[in-house]
DNA sequence: CTGCCACTTCAAGCTGACTTGAGGTCAAGA
DNA sequence: TCTTGACCTCAAGTCAGCTTGAAGTGGCAG
């Protein structure tokens, strides 16, 4: 009972099968075998994509995923990496926190232009200087939900 | 005092000309003149940047910052799209939270593997879900700082 | 035995925001 | 006047993470 076809995988993860394609290419999964052409996985491939959609989640790359993953049976985290990552995740989430502020005071300032609100154009600044760079790249994403 | 030219504008602004090029073909910028081939900006060019990287910050697209810096002059900014995009924000934040607090736990905790560990199976099982889909995408960006 | 059709491979295409390269122009300094 | 070199245009390339399309294969229901 742990041998899935590539649509039963597909089915279980909601991962479409030309992905599951492409992970196996990537090295990232592994099908056990063929059954004629197609290929058969494991059962447990389901809690491995799940690490994969968990590591995406977490912002990191296929590549990095496939090397915390890399070790067969039980992944090897590097907890360092992943103290790294959260550490990371933190300053990404201050400078969110900061754009939503602006934002809603922008949105909500009673100045007839917003390049005559002070709030406004503090924010504008701090992005004119950079201070911004990368905060965001979040929103206009392939959001299912 | 008003003219610039492209360089001086990359240099101020720390945008690359090709970047101002690019922009401009996008219609998100305009050159007032040009000495021989070469265009000539509007000192004011600058604050415009300021907001395109504000609102990258924040999250919009170029085509959608486009569309709020259209009128020239004044940009008008609809405070309902600012508004939604906070929400939206607000949304990444919270999801980004959990991540890093999940993170931060698996890296701490002392089970021996991490697929013993109750707190990141709670983890990966949420992101098999789909639960945290396109909740960061931030991390391994093209971060300057 | 035969036909269907889900699966296969391989190459190419897609999105967004740019960058890079080849080949051309022209204002200004020597 | 001539050279320099910063600028120009236009096309193509880059990156990640996939998707799409064309053409082929083979297990299984009838």
């Amino acid at each position: 009972m742990s041998a899935l076809d590539i649509s039963e995988v597909s089915k279980r993860s909601g991962v479409p099968a030309s992905t599951l394609r492409y992970y196996e290419e990537k090295g990232l999964i592994r099908s056990v075998g063929r059954h004629g052409l197609k290929r058969v996985f494991d059962a447990d491939i389901i809690d491995r994509l799940s690490l994969i959609a968990l590591g995406q989640a977490a912002g990191f790359s296929l590549d990095e995923i496939g090397l915390m993953l890399a070790p067969e049976g039980a992944p090897q985290i590097d907890r360092q990496a992943l103290l790294d990552k959260a550490e990371e995740l933190d300053r990404t989430i201050r400078k969110l926190t900061t754009m939503r502020r602006g934002l809603l005071h922008a949105a909500n300032c009673g100045a007839p232009s917003h390049m005559e609100c002070p709030t406004f154009l503090r924010l504008v600044r701090a992005a004119g200087t950079g201070a911004y760079k990368s905060a965001a790249k979040e929103g206009r994403g392939k959001l299912k939900a």
